[in-house]
DNA sequence: CGTAAAATTGAGCTGTCTCAATCAATGTGG
DNA sequence: CCACATTGATTGAGACAGCTCAATTTTACG
């Protein structure tokens, strides 16, 4: 983890495990719980919301009614860097979990990022990987099978969680449900209910107990192609 | 058109139709032909490369060979504002048309952002909007049947084209290929030719001579959902 | 003008969806 | 703590959107 400590001042924020930052911001804590809208589109937003608990899940909605899931947003990451220096959401905010996020004042934010090229860098780069992500994301649903999405995003979500030492013993907690997973991947529950009972039988992985098990991570790769 | 003149200064600096720079940077002209890779994926740049005349599309290449466009770069936009704080190109850019980019010098953009919070918010802005296209795209594709997505696509250019006063009676430049459009929407070049045909035999559209010509503009947005 | 690239068209196939029914898990109120 | 209600997962059968392959025509380019 990067910049743990910097500034030597009192409260923690941790942006996607890579930038963290003690420094004397106000906050605010809110509790949420799951299967709840809890930002929404088009809110304006004068500060930036950590999710520092639980999952949830950034949703674009379209005029007819259907939904895109556009990220999963794990504990201790920001909605969208955008927010920094866009104080319109353009999207919403699903909890998964019960969970809480913290609200920091984004101008006490700036300052400090203007203060320190560093600290600014570090946010930038996590913005950069966001969009990465997205990328990524974009040439998945435009090119990939249901089986490759699938695999792509088991194995997305597995790494981010690797990376703050989730996992144990190949396994890892997935509070996801398959409509997630199908709102995710632009697929069918009942598609995906299929594609993940095949990667069982195939003896790849299994979900269970809102765990998951990766029993076979090198063909699991390969499928991702 | 935001900022024309800003600074007083010298060259001519335009993103996205949105922010313009006159400014003392450093440029060069560098000319291209249609249908090369003019930058590829994973090049580092110390100056962010602004497209200046001709068409050009950024692509995601995958593993498997396949490709996916992620956006078209019209006259006068850079090809990803990301490049501002991340020199490295994650993306490969392709040539459309003929055409030519001017390069910036990063630092010096960048100190020129940093000595102005307005230039610099526009440019966040430009950013911005790059974020939301690629959001939309994401919901795009995983949500919208192949008539929904070409329709997108086509309103998308047009509405681009239409800011920057390229539209004379309903008739615009239109320099793609059909299988450009198939690599952007994840569709077949064999099935965008299908879909395009039924659009000019519902008398929707025409593409021919290298324009598109909208005739029921209605029509084409109901169909875009 | 000749050659390569792009577009069109037809026939047939398959990956993914829809609909519907059942079963399992999770949450809730009495 | 159990019974019921709700939500989520599984399974089967059938349909269809979009793909593949292949042949032909049209357009663009050197």
């Amino acid at each position: 983890m990067l910049g743990t400590g910097l500034c030597g001042l009192q409260s923690d924020l941790e942006l996607d495990r890579r930038v963290s930052i003690n420094a004397e911001i106000s906050q605010t804590q809110v509790e949420f719980t799951a299967r709840h809208t809890i930002f929404r589109q088009n809110e304006i937003f004068d500060s930036i919301p950590v999710i520092c608990d639980g999952w949830a899940a950034t949703i674009l909605k379209l005029s007819n009614g259907r939904r895109q899931i556009l990220s999963f947003l794990l504990p201790g990451e920001m909605i969208t860097c955008r927010l920094l220096f866009d104080p319109q959401l353009h999207i919403s905010v699903d909890s998964i979990t019960d969970g809480c996020y913290r609200t920091y004042d984004r101008s006490q934010l700036r300052s400090i990022m203007s203060g320190s090229q560093n600290i600014f860098d570090r946010f930038l780069s996590v913005y950069s990987d966001e969009d990465r992500r997205g990328d990524q994301l974009i040439a998945t649903l435009g090119q990939r099978t249901a089986y490759e999405r699938v695999a792509c995003l088991l194995l997305d979500l597995w790494d981010r969680l690797e990376k703050s030492n989730k996992v144990t013993a190949n396994r890892v907690e997935f509070p996801l449900r398959q409509t997630h997973v199908a709102d995710a991947t632009g697929l069918t529950p009942v598609y995906v209910s299929r594609v993940l009972n095949e990667f069982r039988d195939d003896g790849i992985i299994e979900i269970s107990d809102r765990h998951l098990h990766i029993f076979d991570m090198e063909k699991l790769r390969r499928l991702a192609a």
